[in-house]
DNA sequence: GTGAAAGCGCTAACAT
DNA sequence: ATGTTAGCGCTTTCAC
């Protein structure tokens, strides 16, 4: 049970032999020196077809492998990238993390993750050990892409780093992969007055993340087109809590000033709101036309389905390797936009009574 | 824009400069060996106050950072750990990897992900990786815990390792935390079976999935404890799709052979078995009890809420988790089984036309 | 308690 | 094309 060491009667007992095997031993295994074997392992160029079989049966003998650690250290670089994330536990998240993994692996890195857990110190702690360990890059999802604190951390990093749907406008210098929040927002807010709804209401997740931002951008964007209809912004966490909460809020106005329509900001606001919904017997869409943000498995086979405003996590996760690989290569940090769409469904209906229309409701 | 190098006239520029500070420029800065920074860093007993405090001063100043990499090659462990899945996107295995890293990244080890696409090939070739980068122990959620080739990486690979709800008997050694799919799945069979099913169905994940296999033996058991009920299992990919096909297909037998009972393997292979449904018009408990393996965010807000069959992801990453560390302190292999439990709802009822029943439904 | 020195396993000059 | 040598940045004997 104990490693190598005490075994020495004999030659090297080959493959199976726990200890690890070093590239000096390789070197006199094979009779030649220490930087021959590494040029081989390396796959150098100026290397006899004699030598390198040679080696090659030798590595293959004893079972040799590289140590990565050493090559890190001696080249300086790791070949690793680290990955701050929220909470992979959500779906969308971890939708990304295998798009960027997929990729990174393919380009021989290897991908750290840490969770922050929606605190801003945390971010700024794994940014600083990653660093410690030697990245090569980051790719960050961070809960405040407005922290002054972080901002310092990254720049101390001195690495290359990819913003993953946040906002790079306090770090300069480093790449981003945006989605377009608004368009699919937009569509979403006027297809919703188009139908006649004039009272929409947005729960949101918090100011600091910049999804929420955007998507209440866009909701105030089009309201200011539409004098004819009116919306309330309500920001909050990512959080079941938050969404039952505030719809349960917004159920127990006047009849008047409850919303007709309400976009749900995240999966968790969804399960929130819905929870609220079936608690006060509202039913979708006749009393309420709901909205939410980001697929989920389930939703489409809801009566009636979920109505979406979509994007692709998995090429999000994809294209910042990629962004992150360019500038890994010397290549400058670019930015890319991605698009979002909507995806209207039965969920989405007139309102019941439509207060102070205009145009007459079709069928 | 390039690193330092070029900047010699004066002093360090402190904290804000780019270039890494080594170790060796602490002592010069502070007049001391670069032992004694090394003790003081690395928070050996045997320092004076007084050199702890000059050291610690000009640690500051620096903005010195210790390079993790270099003290991992020399002390000979990476504080790392190697966490080897099947793919992050399936919510059940990022609950687990949260649970995990949170645990791990208490004690000091950072965690490097890699998905294997339900490829075995892959978690080999990530076992191999994994070692070559000395992480100091492994977290493995397999595809196949069945496979040969396997057992040789994960032997040569030399670490403590921990199974997550896999098979360890091929893995001599090597701890594992289990879930008991044992008692919930036959829960939920009793259950079905109680409300005068005869026909059930468990639409299952892949024979080299312990989940799958400890599945089908609770269902398999409890019909023989029950002459009157029968049962078929369709293995298949966890899926949609392979829930999907399988439920068009078992619906479109003869109405005697039609199972009036189902179990979905895994949440992907819901999505598929209630796609089927819904084409086919089938109510839900009406036409066909439904039973589900996991939680999903979105299945207590169906109508009806799907009955589960219920664990806690979470726990198994912290269990996992805690696991590996007690070996990477020089403690034993020891196995955990964690339970599961079965949660009835409204999605399962009596069949319609209960054939050949003894006791009388009530109500 | 502190300093000097060896070396973790490897790569990349630099020689030849 | 191959060998020799100097480190990468750190920890840890070993002297004192």
């Amino acid at each position: 049970m104990r490693g190598g060491g005490a075994v020495r009667s004999g030659e090297a007992l080959a493959v199976s032999q726990a200890s690890r095997v070093s590239m000096q031993e390789v070197a006199d295994r094979a009779g030649v020196a220490l930087s021959s074997v590494s040029r081989v392992v390396s796959g150098h160029r100026d290397v006899s077809p004699v030598m390198r079989e040679r080696v090659l049966r030798v590595v293959a003998d004893l079972g040799y492998e590289p140590d990565i650690l050493a090559r890190s250290l001696r080249r300086g670089q790791t070949m690793t990238v680290g990955f701050v994330v929220g909470n992979i536990a959500n779906p969308l998240l971890a939708e990304i993390a295998l798009g960027a993994e997929t990729r990174l692996r393919e380009a021989g890195y290897a991908m750290l993750l840490a969770n922050s857990m929606d605190d801003p110190a945390l971010d700024s702690a794994h940014i600083r050990l990653f660093r410690q360990r030697r990245v090569d890059g980051l790719l960050l999802s961070l809960t405040d892409d407005r922290d002054p604190d972080l901002a310092a951390e990254l720049a101390r990093a001195n690495v290359p780093a990819v913003l993953v749907d946040r906002d790079a406008a306090r770090y300069p210098g480093v790449a981003a992969v945006l989605y377009d929040h608004a368009s699919g927002g937009e569509r979403a807010t006027e297809a919703l007055i188009e139908l006649g709804h004039t009272h929409l209401a947005l729960i949101n997740g918090p100011p600091a993340s910049r999804p929420a931002r955007e998507r209440a951008s866009a909701l105030r964007r089009v309201l200011r087109r539409h004098p004819e209809a009116a919306g309330l912004v309500r920001s909050g966490a990512f959080s079941a809590q938050h969404g039952e909460s505030t719809m349960a809020s917004l159920l127990a106005q006047d009849n008047e000033a409850v919303p007709t329509a309400v976009i749900a900001g995240s999966n968790q606001i969804l399960v929130g709101v819905l929870r609220a919904l079936r608690r006060a017997n509202v039913i979708i869409p006749k009393d309420l036309s709901v909205v939410t943000c980001d697929d989920q498995p389930l939703s489409e086979l809801f009566d009636p389905p979920l109505a979406t405003i979509s994007r692709q996590p998995h090429e999000l996760g994809e294209v910042s390797a990629e962004l992150l690989l360019e500038q890994l290569n010397g290549g400058p940090a670019r930015s890319v936009v991605l698009p979002t769409s909507f995806r209207p469904t039965e969920s989405c209906a007139p309102p019941r009574q439509p207060a102070r229309r205009r145009r007459g409701g079709g069928g």
